[in-house]
DNA sequence: TGTACATCAGTGAACGCGCGTTCACTGATGTAC
DNA sequence: TGTACATCAGTGAACGCGCGTTCACTGATGTAC
């Protein structure tokens, strides 16, 4: 009898999640790039050659990094449709939402918003990924929203692409004004300013989209 | 009498130049983090040590990359802000032009995309020091225009920065497309398609802004 | 339950390699007279 | 214009270092009977 526990198998994913942990940490200064397998290694406490019992190389970490940030944006997303009620209550919540996300989980949205344009091709494959398919459920549930009678599947995928383009971006701008926040760095907009621009940018999408069958189409 | 020419000068001026192109280059399957030095004056045809006559290190490189790629950028927000007309044939005229533009120098965009939050801290600096400098601009021009009456310093910041960053969101969707059109990698939307989601958006921005006095404002 | 064998996560030594940086140098360009 | 000296962009050897990867190994965990 050995099942009980899988004490081998607790043990192995043990070691995987701290190397997991490691490199989000390492990455908070650096790119995946130039992450190295013996750094990280040597972070966690174990010998480089145990990194391979895990992963063939650090871009199948990366990948495999995507997919747990996976649930943290998940939860964020599945969040903020919920919201419901006033339009002006609903935009003051999710930038509300947003913060205290990125106040939880800084090195999650940070790792996201450096990787997902950056030099490792497979990472940035699966974030592309990861970021269609929230797309698509958010598109999904404007779709169900009596104001988008009329439109397209088209047009809905188009609005939210802006609504998780908005999403990141705020994101990655309240990591800006949290960085520069705690040293005495160049300053730039504090957290406040970052909330007011980004609910300002909701209300503008907002006003579009309930104006959108006024628009000439061009094509 | 030398400095008919300024022979010396102007070779120094030739190497550096040289050494930015061919980062430029290398950069492209890359990200700055993992460039490196000898790498770099290899690809050039010198020796390693005649990096150091340029620059102390390759962050400072890349800060210089960022300052060339200003003349790039600057170019295309001029030609935008000189369109002039229909808005929906604003909206064609802007998409073409960046389309075209990318299509020029992907690798300049490229470069801007990867490393505006990449792990090179002056570099990310420069970027955003850049982007500010566009959106001031922008801002500028938009509250030069008639539709702008009684907008905020505030708001016409706030649009402007939804133009530009528009403007580096479609550039590098633009490179994505290009990328995958080029091999027969997994593919992603093609460029036709880029270019309609880019002019969908600036429409619904288009609407938002001229409806923007009925926005309840919430503060 | 006890025993004998199989599995396999993690080890530690060893390898060859390219890295960034130093240093004293060379020789063409620039300058002073 | 010619000469003697100064400057300085680029050289090439040398350094110590950390890298990724290989390999045979160990010993705790798992399995079969």
């Amino acid at each position: 009898m050995s099942h009980t526990v899988g004490i081998r198998r607790a043990q192995k994913l043990k070691t995987r999640q701290a190397l997991l942990d490691a490199a989000l940490r390492l990455l908070e200064h650096q790119s995946l790039s130039s992450l190295g397998l013996r750094e990280l290694t040597r972070a966690v406490g174990v010998a480089p050659t145990a990194f391979y019992r895990h992963f063939a190389d650090v871009a199948e970490l990366g990948v495999a990094l995507v997919e747990e940030t996976l649930g943290s944006l998940h939860g964020l997303i599945g969040a903020i449709l919920a919201e419901t009620g006033d339009a002006e209550v609903r935009i003051a919540r999710t930038v509300d939402l947003i913060a205290r996300h990125v106040q939880e989980q800084p090195a999650h949205f940070r790792f996201i918003a450096r990787e997902r344009h950056g030099g490792v091709g497979p990472v940035r494959a699966a974030i592309a990924a990861q970021l269609d398919a929230f797309t698509e459920e958010v598109a999904a549930a404007l779709g169900r929203e009596p104001v988008s009678a009329g439109w397209s599947e088209e047009d809905l995928r188009m609005l939210a692409g802006v609504y998780v383009e908005h999403m990141v971006m705020t994101a990655s701008a309240f990591l800006a004004a949290q960085e520069a926040g705690g040293s005495g760095a160049p300053e730039g907009p504090g957290e406040e300013q970052v909330a007011r621009t980004a609910r300002d940018r909701l209300r503008l999408v907002s006003l579009g989209r309930l104006h959108w069958a006024e628009r000439a189409t061009g094509r």
